[in-house]
DNA sequence: ACGTTGTGATAACAGTGTTATAGAAATCGC
DNA sequence: GCGATTTCTATAACACTGTTATCACAACGT
């Protein structure tokens, strides 16, 4: 076999525990199968064939099948992470949301298995780790920071940034889920739906005293 | 077996045709699988042996698994349409709209294997119907009705009623979608937050360009 | 030089959807 | 009424899946 070479180094216990080629051949090539073909071409015996590997060594690196997605689903993430935390603040925040919520739309449509896998997770026994659900925890932080400065800067309704940050996570994935899905009626201009609802939900959140709404 | 006098029948094609009760039998037993157990529980061996039955009999019925998901499906959109068509019109519209969002979360999280099997179909092979996607845009009609019948009030702004509808369609499923899927932050109230989009969102359509606060 | 250890490739196991095969039961033509 | 046909069902086979067990081989410490 071809990688036999490379092989010889894994029987040194440094050059594993500086970097693992690897396991990260092994990511790579999940990484590439699902970008390419879906969350379906995920099995384990594709994935090592794909790696140079065999089907044991996604098993000792990784644990199993399940493992392997959750650090796709944890690149995910972070990935979601950096492109919130890449939005420069300006002195506009609503502004700034609005950018985040564009973000995340493009973010969706141009990684769409990615994102289908980290919200949909249509792999038929994975069950998410904590670590993988504190990944996405932190991209919502990331969020609600944006929140709270436009609740500091006193453009939208006081309150718990994470409980509004929620709110404006499921306002972005709401439009996108159903985009990715079934598409409502064919001719849904999906990118005018996302808009639309963005805008009326920071209508909605404006600062104004005297809102009846409340909760 | 016990169900060979029962398949007497089906030799004549007159029973046949008024109503397959081996189908009938089938869908049950899948539709008893799926909310007991889940989506995982769906196998063809599975429902055949529930439904007393061999496999092929689910190929000569549905096609395969497919047909037994799209039927399901199908039964899944229809009950959201219902639940939307029961809820009777008020004078104040906007209630309406309002107890259509509590509605759909409630439906939702009653029947959370189904809604999960309708929204997120995580089942390996499998590729929604036309007439699946039809019956999902009937539902979706069920709310646009509602919404137009809130603009003609002059309660919310004017627009397509459709895209409207989209609009809210979207702010219905997101937090249900995130709430099933991982829950942000494990203290999240998914209801509240719900509530407080459903809020916001019908706020940020008021018929008032500027002003937001209505009462 | 010799065990020991661990690593990785191969093969086996239980499960999946689907298809092919063979058998039985009901129907049709006469 | 009875043979031929046709349909319908159940069983078994096939190509997959994730996972586990087996086993050979290479590197390491003595």
């Amino acid at each position: 076999m071809t990688f036999a070479t490379g092989n010889q180094r894994y029987g040194s216990r440094v050059s594993k525990r500086i970097v693992d080629e690897s396991a990260s051949a092994i990511l790579d090539a999940a990484r590439a199968l699902l970008e390419k073909e879906g969350q379906e071409a995920l099995t384990i015996r594709r994935i090592a064939a794909a790696a140079g590997g065999s089907t044991m060594n996604v098993y000792s690196r990784f644990g199993g099948k399940d493992g392997v997605i959750d650090a796709l689903l944890i690149e995910g993430f972070e990935a979601l992470s950096g492109v919130i935390h890449r939005i420069h603040a300006t002195v506009d925040p609503l502004a700034d949301l609005e950018r985040c919520a564009q973000r995340y739309r493009e973010f969706a449509l141009a990684h769409r298995s990615q994102y289908e896998l980290m919200f949909d997770r249509a792999i038929p026994g994975y069950e998410i780790s904590e670590r993988a659900k504190q990944t996405a925890a932190a991209a919502l932080q990331a969020l609600s920071d944006r929140v709270e400065r436009a609740m500091d800067a006193g453009i939208i309704r006081i309150g718990d940034p994470m409980h509004t940050a929620t709110m404006f996570w499921s306002a972005c994935h709401g439009p996108v889920s159903l985009e990715m899905k079934f598409v409502g009626d064919p001719s849904t201009n999906w990118g005018q739906v996302h808009r639309g609802l963005m805008n009326a939900v920071i209508n909605g959140l404006r600062a104004e005293p005297d809102v009846s709404a409340g909760n």
